[in-house]
RNA sequence: GGGCGCGUAGCUCAGUGGUAGAGCACUACGUUGACAUCGUAGGGGUCACUGGUUCGAACCCAGUCGCGCCCACCA
């Protein structure tokens, strides 16, 4: 065995030797009856890198994988990637741009798609690759890909079905559009960022000579005092370059100051179009000016009120979102639109925007101006400000399909954890608007449906079948193509093979876990449960698990703008995979984030080579487990304890792990490697090896040899490299620790209760022992007497027996029977430390010319006092009623004994304190 | 505006009614045959604040202050 474990040289190794006996494959090591365990990957985008999400989210699938796999389930990782539209194309696009190639325009659809098919067999692979850097266990002969031809059609299929049962309709919407990719995206894909922003103020004159009084002063009970007279109306906006598009303005219909004008018109400064003045409820009196503009065809609320108004709806803007007076698209009403005359064609909105401010104010009708914050709708992928737009959209009628995701986790049919994202999840499905489902893209996959010259429909899988149905009449296909969530969200049935009917869908669907972000609940959990429920009437899975989000040691989400991404790789690189997934595991706490730091990693890095020098240290010592050993049977009290100790700790990593709290697995098998079996078995092994006693040797090695193993085996999900590494190293098995049995250890039958007390008592004794040597600045090194004081027979006896270990582990002399019945004093014959030995006895270590008796007095009496307020503080609460009466029987019960073992302590003190004042 | 979460040791975080925990960092000592990526010992916290419930509160409840996130709206 080498020295270090050296990760770099391992874990390739360790991966392809996996890899190549099929030990990921779907079933492996599956026992016979037993049932499935599948957990979809969520797909990463083809063309993306691992980011430290990725590694996270698939560390916590991996672990329930390998696990699963040990425990003998029949067991599916089925991996896959998707094509990720906006952001593949996006990246291709720029790609061209920069290599000074012909634009996506130039090529054309067919060639550019050749482009983004290339660019994914070049890059397809790299986050495979990392994943399984990271372990990742996938059975990686199933993967699957969003577009590939089974998985296309299935999406297509899932498209006709829902057409036909007019679930998918196509309709003039208003809609989320990004002017720089120009295209619609869903509600989900907006974000709203906080700008200083301003509010301009601008006066629209009364056509017709009009002219109303308008209240400026108020007396005490809000009537009006005083007017002014008024030709105009003052509206408020933000976006003054959207007043070209006006069609109107709105008044409550019962606020005072204006309910008169209702019906009247007001002549569009700029344009010289007359708009008429509405009544809707929409206009809040108490917001702005009380008069608001409408322009239905940039503004959300607008255009409701210009549905309910009766106000045309017109679009001053190119998909670009460039300024585009002229369009003379009239989709509400059937003014007729004069032409206007501004020259602002071509013009940015931005750019527009201003060049709007400037003439109101030259022309005296700028009002006001006020510099305000307020939120801007963006688009997540583009990072600029998203236009509501008017165009022809295909729509899923999601309010339909819902009734049965909402009713599937109510029931506990599929269950959230944590609970509280059930709230989330409630509240989005419950107000669950239609889903806009196409994208203005090539990338992706193109909406089934062929439109004869008429215009009809015609939804089919090909054009042939679509051509059938039309009877010859020539067609053309729908450009557009689906949201890349509409083929996320049949994943799960998707890559078993739905519409066939395989095995596949047979064994492992329903599917178990879910493991995911609560990022994309709404994009994709939710819409997996409606569309699995829609299509086969069945839930994806049945169990939710959602992760936090990784953030930067500072808290704050990592983002490539903000230069704080810790590339998961290059941690890899640097501490090992196994370190990495340990760190994250322990750190996964449901429901809240975690904040990342490297010296984290550093500290679970020297765990993995703590471990890895245990394994040397068994090799050292040549540890096989004995063809008769039988770790119920140890007799060795040393040896029962650790055997008990490994069977509580598998019992704890299996309730943890069943409740999915990670954090919780990774640190108790840390505390039992670290804290037990290194730090302690191992250091009672030395002794115990050194034996006379052949049997007893015999018997260690194999506990040594058999404990070991059982961690091992524990470790492998969350170190799945090394442990396999060292399992090749120190047992000679037919499998590898991948498929191995997961132990099933029954604390009753492995713990044996006195062994565990016993040891437990000895460790106390070490640790104090230790601890005092410490104090009094005792050389480790000085080998000092070990006095025996205060001490009953049996337990003297015990202490006799552990000699030994004493004498390597404190570094004491044999120990010296001193005790006398009389324990009115101590017979302290020399400078003595004394100690309190836990459960009964004192034990002195005399220290002569050592320790000052003065000070170590004046210690005895500080014993002594914060013993007493912990004695008065117990009396205290034994003797409220309330306490005695109320508490659970077994506190009272734990406060008499902690109170008996005080107060025997402090009798012992007190034998001290008087044998000291004898030496004085 | 609605909702969720967080505030515990210098740092990163567990704990969640019964006398405060881990890792890292820090201090002292230490090369005993697994391990200096180590060992032993130690210092360090009125568990954000204020009230309440309780025999007992870091934990439950209410409020306050700070931080973060989600949803909605924004004339």
């Amino acid at each position: 065995m080498k020295s270090k474990f050296e990760p770099s040289e391992v874990e390739p190794r360790i991966y392809s030797m996996w890899e190549n006996s099929g030990a990921f494959s779907a079933g492996a090591n599956a026992r016979k009856d037993f049932p499935s365990f599948c957990i979809m990957i969520p797909p990463p985008n083809v063309t993306g890198a691992l980011h430290m999400g990725h590694a996270f989210n698939n560390t916590l699938q991996d672990i329930l994988i390998r696990w699963h796999r040990m425990k003998g389930f029949d067991v599916l990782w089925q991996p896959g990637q998707d094509h990720a539209g906006i952001a593949t194309q996006m990246v291709v696009e720029r790609q061209l741009e920069e290599a000074g190639l012909p634009s996506r325009d130039q090529l054309g659809r067919e060639r550019f798609l050749e482009k983004v098919w290339d660019w994914k067999e070049q890059s397809g692979g790299k986050i495979i690759h990392q994943l399984k850097r990271i372990g990742a266990s996938c059975d990686w002969s199933r993967n699957r890909f969003t577009m590939d031809k089974g998985f296309h059609d299935a999406v297509l299929k899932v498209f006709i079905e829902l057409y036909n049962q007019k679930l998918i309709y196509k309709g003039k919407r208003l809609v989320n559009w990004d002017p720089h990719f120009e295209t619609a995206i869903s509600d989900l894909e907006v974000e709203q960022v906080e700008v200083e922003g301003k509010m301009w103020y601008f006066r629209y004159p009364l056509a017709d000579g009009e002219s109303f009084n308008y209240p400026v002063e108020f007396d005490e009970s809000e009537n009006p005092v005083s007017f002014e007279t008024r030709n105009y109306l003052v509206v408020a906006t933000t976006r003054p370059e959207t007043m070209l598009g006006d069609t109107g303005v709105a008044v409550h219909p019962e606020d005072s100051r204006y309910t008169h004008l209702i019906g009247k018109d007001v002549i569009l400064p700029l344009v010289g179009r007359r708009i008429r003045i509405v009544a809707d409820s929409y206009a809040d009196p108490t917001k702005g000016t009380g008069a608001v503009k409408i322009t239905p065809a940039h503004d959300f609320n607008d255009w409701e009120v210009g549905k309910r108004t009766n106000l045309p709806a017109i679009n001053v803007m190119t998909s670009k979102g460039k300024m585009f007076l002229n369009a003379n698209d009239d989709f509400l009403g059937n003014l007729d639109i004069p032409e206007c005359t501004l020259e602002l064609d071509g013009l940015d909105r931005f750019e527009a925007r201003k060049i709007i401010v400037k003439l109101m104010a030259e022309n005296g009708l700028l009002d006001d101006v006020q510099t305000e914050k307020h939120t801007v709708p963006h688009g997540d992928r583009s990072k600029i400000p998203i236009e509501p737009y008017l165009t022809d959209q295909w729509f899923l009628d999601t309010k339909k399909i819902v009734g049965p995701a909402i009713e599937a986790v109510k029931t506990g049919r599929t269950r959230i954890h944590p609970k509280q994202y059930e709230k989330i999840y409630f509240s989005w499905l419950e107000n669950i608007e239609p889903w806009c489902i196409s994208r203005q893209l090539w990338w992706g996959h193109q909406i089934p449906i062929w439109y004869d010259e008429e215009g009809n429909q015609y939804c089919a899988i090909s054009e042939d079948e679509a051509k059938k149905m039309a009877k010859g009449k020539s067609l053309s296909r729908d450009q557009d193509v689906l949201d890349t969530w509409f083929s996320s969200g049949i994943w799960p049935i998707g890559t078993l093979g739905w519409p066939e009917a395989t095995p596949e869908l047979e064994r492992y669907f329903p599917t178990n876990v879910l493991v995911t972000g609560f990022d994309i609940i709404f994009f994709w959990v939710a819409r997996m449960m409606m569309m699995q429920l829609a299509l086969v009437n069945d839930i994806p899975f049945s169990d939710i698990y959602v992760h936090a989000l990784v953030r930067d040691k500072f808290g704050k989400k990592m983002s490539k703008s903000l230069g704080n991404v810790i590339d998961p790789i290059e941690l890899i690189e640097k501490y090992g995979a196994d370190s990495v997934r340990f760190t994250l595991t322990s750190m996964a706490v449901m429901g809240r984030d975690l904040k990342l730091s490297e010296g984290r990693v550093v500290g679970y890095r020297n765990f993995c080579t703590k471990i890895w020098n245990a394994g040397r240290f068994l090799q050292l010592n040549d540890c096989q487990i004995g063809p008769q050993f039988d770790p119920r049977n140890a007799t060795n009290e040393i040896n029962s304890w650790i055997i008990g100790e490994i069977a509580k700790t598998q019992e704890k990593v299996d309730n943890a792990l069943n409740n999915y709290r990670f954090n919780d697995a990774a640190n108790i098998l840390y505390a039992f490697v670290w804290g037990k079996l290194c730090d302690w078995y191992l250091e009672f092994s030395k002794t115990l090896l050194k034996s006379e006693d052949p049997e007893l040797v015999a018997e260690t090695k194999s506990t040594l040899a058999w404990v070991y193993k059982q961690s091992l085996v524990l470790l492998h999900p969350i170190i799945p490299f090394e442990t396999e590494e060292l399992w090749g190293e120190l047992y000679n098995e037919d499998t590898r620790i991948i498929h191995t049995d997961w132990p099933q250890l029954a604390v009753k039958e492995y713990e044996k209760a006195k062994a565990t007390s016993e040891v437990e008592w000895i460790i106390g004794i070490i640790r104090i022992i230790r601890s005092g040597k410490s104090l009094l600045r005792v050389p480790p090194s000085a080998i000092i007497p070990l006095n025996v004081h205060i001490m009953t027979d049996k337990r003297y006896e015990i202490l006799e027996k552990y000699q030994d270990f004493f004498e390597r582990m404190a570094r004491t002399k044999p120990l010296v029977d001193k005790r006398n019945p009389e324990f009115e004093s101590i017979n302290l014959d020399n400078e003595s430390f004394v100690i309190n030995v836990e459960g009964g006895g004192a034990i002195s270590l005399p220290l002569g010319g050592v320790i000052n008796l003065k000070l170590e007095k004046k210690r005895l009496i500080e014993t002594r006092e914060s013993l007493k307020k912990e004695i008065s503080m117990l009396k205290t609460r034994l003797s409220n009623e309330g306490f005695v009466a109320k508490a659970p029987p077994e506190v009272v019960e734990e406060t008499r004994e902690n109170l008996l073992k005080l107060e025997e302590k402090i009798l012992n003190t007190n034998a001290a304190v008087n044998g000291i004042q004898n030496l004085l």
